[in-house]
DNA sequence: ATGGTCCGTCCAGAAAATAAACTTATGGGA
DNA sequence: TCCCATAAGTTTATTTTCTGGACGGACCAT
């Protein structure tokens, strides 16, 4: 397999991967989410070539991921938003985020503390069960091949 | 900034993505999660080379994601299980899966149904805060700098 | 006029990813 | 014994991607 070929797997993982699964996109994404918005400050924070950026940026913006808001007319000047698609991101990088603080602490804590702002707290994000409201781990969950499943497939 | 630095970032999604960000490692864990434990399962069903098979899964070995379990003596042949931390990344492929799952679906709805098997129902997953048990999303959310916060830092 | 900001593109060399063939160790059958 | 098969990689050569730096265009402030 090609990495050109993932998207057209049937399988929700791979088609994500495709979009989001590389190096540095992840790390775009987290910087969106901290509100960073603007092509100059993706490179200043990142210390990555503007190759890398303009291309990732393109690809996030062609997804429907980001989005292009003019912020001036003259000279022509945009920012990057998160759409409603990239919003829905959160859940990854929340995901992603925790195990790192669980894993690789160096002892200090977590660099980044999270409010809920609902409810005030400082909080773990805790990935529940749609149907009873349970928390999820690997162990207590069955898979199965669904409707769109063919042998190649998975997840 | 260098593909190798990023373990050193003061940043948990940096230090997670330097194991785990890469293209083909999500595909290798998502496999693992549905019980491919060989290598000549893992480069079978993911077609791409076997040079990256053994590279992602000496790195995955080596950061404890992954363990070597000997099946049988001679020859030497061993498989690879997830370990503690590793089947702590489960949320991570939830949350990938999901995103796919509502994003990328082909319309014959999702190709893997999941089953949690304490109260039996196929369910999605959902976020949510550990303090007051509600879902988080982006919006509800402020992050601020931890004690291990440093200027270059984030999340 | 000079320098600064912002958002890129272009280029050549360096680094990494990849496919295909090969290696090692063993067991089984003709 | 010889040949084939299995499993888990390694080696080699090629292809792709990434990097750092320079460059460009459109403005603005001094």
């Amino acid at each position: 397999m090609k990495w050109d070929e993932l998207s057209r797997e049937p399988c929700s993982l791979a088609r994500s991967v495709a979009v989001i699964g590389d190096r540095w996109t992840l790390l775009i994404l987290r910087d969106c989410f901290l509100g960073v918005r603007r092509f100059e400050a993706f490179q200043e924070r990142l210390g990555i070539s503007r190759t890398i950026i303009a291309d990732r940026l393109k690809v996030l913006t062609d997804e429907g991921v980001l989005q292009k808001v003019a912020y001036q007319a003259r000279p022509a000047r945009h920012e990057y938003r998160l759409t409603e698609k990239g919003l829905d991101l959160y859940p990854v990088i929340l995901a992603i985020v925790s195990w790192g603080d669980r894993h690789y602490d160096d002892g200090r804590g977590p660099p980044i503390l999270r409010r809920h702002k609902s409810c005030g707290c400082d909080f773990q994000p805790v990935m529940t069960c749609s149907e009873c409201g349970d928390e999820v781990d690997a162990r207590g969950v069955e898979a199965r091949p669904g409707a769109a499943f063919s042998p190649s497939a998975a997840g």
